[in-house]
DNA sequence: CCTTATCGTTATAGATCATAACAAATGACA
DNA sequence: TGTCATTTGTTATGATCTATAACGATAAGG
């Protein structure tokens, strides 16, 4: 036996998810953008006013966690923040963000057709949907155990 | 639309690395270990002798960053160095990295199983197959263009 | 000997992630 | 009204992971 990983769903996830972040961030880095900064932009676009908790939520970021990146966009007022609550703000892109969206957009579309189109061709219509799937089975493993089976 | 990022593969990845890997994580701690050394404990099951720059290769990890894998797993005795050249050092299981290597095994095999339980029938027999070939697909991609495109 | 490449290593910086804590605001409820 | 649990945004901190550059020692090919 040569390698031992090559049958382990948990390390060929980390392994695709690796090259794909790269490939991804690449793409992006001319725009000055990450994939985290990319995803949020997406998002705002589809779902303004799109709190940073909630954003969090959506993207598997801790709270704590998007104060950098909400800072940092809107730092270079690509987004605006909307007072919704007294707690709560609204996300909003900027004009120069919505700009900047459509840019991100290309370069994702392009880069997720070129990926799909690497995949066999046997694969490529239900790829996305093992994606999907295996997320929802480790989450479903996460849910199961971890702090406590008081459900 | 609710949620833009659902049709996108580097984003499904990325998603269900992250929780794949964190269940991995916490069957993982009670031993001691994160996934990366559990990785390198198969491999040198598997592999016994191979150097810390072919490991790294397979995990896809960086020389300089396997210093302190190597590090935390020799201080703790469960590997040894071996000098195969002036150079290289053979990385082999010791008695005890042995022993913990097969409650790896154990806490990983029933990982992969129920994280395969958790998808549709219909696609567990191809999942691992389309894992690999999102790999190989970005793999293309990140090839292709990196850095210059002198081929 | 010289050149080139590899290996292990150190150092460094940036990203990502988890956790704990806090003030302010909200909602539920008596 | 007041009380209590929850949520939001935030700060701070530490751990982990990654990328890059550099160095000395070694190896391989001339």
């Amino acid at each position: 036996m040569s390698d031992p990983l090559s049958t382990l769903p948990g390390y060929l996830l980390r392994r695709a998810s690796a090259a794909a972040l790269a490939g991804l961030n690449r793409r992006l880095a001319p725009l000055g953008l990450r994939h985290v900064d990319a995803s949020l932009l997406l998002i705002l676009h589809s779902m303004p006013g799109t709190t940073q908790s909630e954003a969090g939520r959506l993207l598997d970021i801790q709270r704590a966690n998007m104060v950098p990146i909400v800072s940092r966009l809107e730092g270079r007022g690509l987004i605006d923040r909307q007072k919704v609550d007294g707690r709560s703000q609204g996300l909003h892109l900027s004009a120069k963000g919505d700009a900047l969206c459509a840019e991100v957009r290309e370069e994702i579309e392009a880069y997720e057709l070129a990926l799909l189109a690497g995949l066999p061709d046997d694969m490529r219509e239900g790829a996305v949907a093992v994606l999907d799937a295996f997320w929802r089975a480790a989450e479903a493993l996460n849910v199961e155990a971890p702090s406590g089976e008081e459900g």
